[in-house]
DNA sequence: ACAATAGTGTCTATTAGACATTATCGA
DNA sequence: TCGATAATGTCTAATAGACACTATTGT
């Protein structure tokens, strides 16, 4: 095999599919590409992102992170690589090598982000598989990748507890779920099967309101725990 | 944002953990690497893959589909992206990116393996997440990724069908399962999940023995299925 | 007292695993 | 008839879902 010398090298890109829970609803982070019509889909929205930049990124989940901070000023969320995307139809500058990331952020965090009032940066509901718009490039593609993937891991892993505030109740836990799943879960059910995976602890706080107090709980390790079974509705299986 | 083009690009890279069952073990395909001093880690074992041709790839699987073919002459296995990795200390020539695939051969595919006798592509066996052996670059940690994907998804879903000969009977499919996983499954329980989940169909041909005869099956798609709980021994839950 | 939500208990259909039993071939 | 493996049947423990019920606050 000879060497690469002779190769053109694709461009390298990392996009991230910033998730939270706004108003009981699933939403993205995107922004918007600048008017200039020198540059590709102008004034289209786009999944934040950008180039790999091999002086500053010492891997790719550091540049993933950097894109996050640039965007968004999180610290420290969840995130996991969702795959990758390469062609040579992608881009119109050329072959382009895309890492997908998505991000979750807690609820309580989203006020934080960076620029959130500029007209370049926004919130955009999750609808169905995307948000009901045509975006930039083939990032309605890769957002709809990161939506499945979020969507299918919710039915088996304890992901939703990084998308609630960082202290929460069980409640609201389950209406995270609810949410993202697009169905109700049964209370007993779901609190059994929480408690059972021993990923909360109770702060021994509670959540006080006119009924009875609820428990506050908070997470115990910074990774999600995978349930033996789907939630599944008695006729499903 | 600035262009890229003041930007140095990352060397873009895909390999591949072509993965079979012979004689009862897990292996996968294994590449030497050129004894020239001038390249890195001479001599060493590595997954097969190599650079991305953007003059000839059309996207990225196309590439891992061409470098597979390259190796193996396989026709059309499973193939599944693992995920990437990149960073500047991974080959000593540079920031790279590599994007990782598995693939799944049919046991009855593995002699047609391109060089199968050539002293520079072999078979190794699996132990444990690797080959007993240091590989070259980190390919020894892409390969562990790749086997631990491989082990999980075996727990609920179909991909041993992939590993076994192109008709199979439904004891050979769970040996199989069981020498991925490590540990003996309960047939009947075995037989009612695979049944139920409706992947595979008798061929109404029997394979003969001096004993019972078995039923032969096929594949009916050429996606996996999920099942809705994984393997387990009763204490596990 | 009442509204509202938190939290628990009970019942049952389902099912996976353990294991026994029957079936069908060659020798 | 016997050995070997295929295929199926039976029993049981575990559990998820459905739903009722109790608990505890503010107003």
């Amino acid at each position: 095999m000879h060497g690469p010398s002779h190769l053109k090298r694709p461009l390298s890109t990392v996009d991230v599919a910033v998730f939270a829970v706004i108003d009981l609803a699933l939403h993205v982070l995107l922004v918007q590409r600048p008017q200039t019509a020198s540059e590709p889909y102008p004034g289209l929205w786009a999944l934040p992102g950008g180039y790999v930049d091999i002086e500053v990124d010492a891997t790719l989940e550091a540049c993933a992170l950097r894109k996050l901070r640039e965007k968004s000023g999180v610290r420290s969320p969840y995130l996991e690589q969702v795959g990758s995307w390469g062609g040579s139809k992608r881009d119109p500058r050329g072959w382009t090598l895309t890492c997908v990331y998505f991000a979750l952020m807690p609820t309580d965090g989203v006020g934080l982000v960076k620029g959130g009032n500029a007209d370049d940066v926004a919130w955009r509901r999750i609808q169905g598989e995307g948000v009901g718009e045509k975006l930039a490039f083939d990032h309605s593609a890769l957002l709809a990748a990161a939506v499945q993937r979020l969507r299918s891991k919710v039915e088996y892993t304890s992901l939703p507890a990084f998308l609630v505030a960082t202290s929460f109740t069980l409640s609201e836990l389950q209406a995270t779920y609810e949410t993202i799943l697009g169905r109700p879960l049964d209370k007993s059910a779901f609190r059994t099967r929480m408690l059972a995976a021993e990923f909360i602890e109770p702060t021994g706080e509670m959540r006080t309101g006119s009924n009875r107090p609820a428990q506050i709980y908070r997470l115990k390790d910074r990774s999600p725990v995978f349930f033996p079974r789907t939630f599944s509705p008695r006729g499903d299986v």
